[in-house]
DNA sequence: AGACAGGTTTGCTCTGGATCAAGTTTCTTT
DNA sequence: AAAGAAACTTGATCCAGAGCAAACCTGTCT
């Protein structure tokens, strides 16, 4: 990811491998003091906040090579809590022996902003699909986002299993878990995809990516001034 | 902010402070090279992101002291739009400059990577309010705060003026204008506040931070597993 | 001063998705 | 294998807030 082999070997250096954790573990919790920034090797890590109350935001799904914590760093204690959800292995890295790493090496101070940039750019492109978009698009966004990502790191695109339940989609997308039901049922029966409780295949990803754009039924639109 | 007198004189250095920009300027614009980091110093700016289609999606409103341009590091091109809403003077800090200066001066990466994290777990609050807020307490949480940010700057946290129009608002909570409206009007017919046009004052700001926790009108919720 | 153009307010209606209420299927535990 | 508990689905109803329409206000241009 742009480092060189030499510096490549200072970093592993510095990340530690972890046994592997197990469906309902807490990774850590909100207000817990931050150590560590998190890689996830396998599995998948849901983060959220949990409200004062019981309520609960998800704010996201993390997948093998997706980084975890980056939300801690301001404050020094986690910002939200991150839980497994099905067997996972992550390798931590002590963000202060990163941080002063990345003082010596600037490709990797480089490569430190990006990270931190781009999520910043992800969590911009939620609030568009929170703020603008409708349940049928939420859902099939979030379809294709987990597609990319399977695909990326050389699973199927078009075959996979959810690892989290409908309520977590719901949460995360801001809809209510019959909402998603109700969805998935409507794509299956629109030839979109096929669903089998966890196991999804999809059948036409660019009937899917339409949802997302040609969906804008009317031109008529929120023009802020 | 943390940096030694030293250090920043030689952040001082390659800032640049910019001719005042006039409402309806924009910064720049969705797709340009990134460059710099903007940091206002009077006014306002908001950041959206212009839709494909002619849509909008506000993505933030950017008082005195605050930075712009983050989401652009990843990419090297800008990831929104920045449009200013009245009369603003704004600093650009050239990235480049500022990415090597931060290769030598470790406290200038540590604030570096506070601020990129701040505003990451900034983001994922939006992301609660618009995924579980309902009308009433997204316009609370954003008077207050506005009225946060301007007290932090020195200004009065109870009377002050909005430079964005009902329409942005609305956008910017994921509401309709007329619900915006409607709300300023209940708020003011509650004695929460007075409103007339742009001119705001806060009469009860406890009873607005009240509609934020309490009105969590029961503690059935959404416990995703 | 008159008049057009935005922005804002207010009333009325409509609807997408929430909520409520059963069922049903799947997983877990014993 | 039985029983309880989750998770999921499906149907029926409800409602917060969207959308539409019509005034109204404020500022700007001629």
């Amino acid at each position: 990811m742009g480092l060189a082999p030499d510096d490549v070997d200072q970093l592993d250096a510095i990340v530690k491998r972890n046994r592997p954790l197990h469906r309902g573990d807490h990774l850590f919790r909100q207000g817990d003091t931050f150590q560590y920034i998190y890689v996830v090797k396998t599995g998948t890590v849901k983060t959220f906040d949990p409200g004062e109350d019981g309520s609960e935001q998800v704010l996201g799904f993390h997948l093998p090579g997706e980084l975890i914590g980056l939300d801690a760093i301001e404050t020094g204690k986690h910002h939200c809590s991150a839980k497994i959800l099905e067997t996972t292995a992550v390798c931590e890295i002590p963000f202060s022996k990163l941080e002063a790493l990345s003082s010596t090496l600037p490709s990797l101070q480089h490569q430190m902003y990006r990270l931190l940039s781009r999520e910043i750019g992800h969590d911009e492109d939620m609030l568009t699909l929170l703020g603008k978009r409708n349940a049928e698009e939420r859902l099939a966004s979030f379809l294709l986002s987990l597609s990319g990502r399977f695909q990326r790191r050389g699973f199927s695109p078009s075959d996979f299993y959810l690892s989290m339940s409908r309520h977590e989609i719901g949460n995360y997308l801001g809809l209510a878990v019959e909402t998603v039901s109700r969805l998935f049922t409507r794509f299956q029966d629109d030839g979109l995809l096929i669903v089998e409780r966890k196991h999804i295949q999809l059948l036409d990803i660019e009937r899917l990516k339409q949802i997302l754009t040609s969906d804008q039924d009317g031109i008529r639109e929120q023009q802020a001034t």
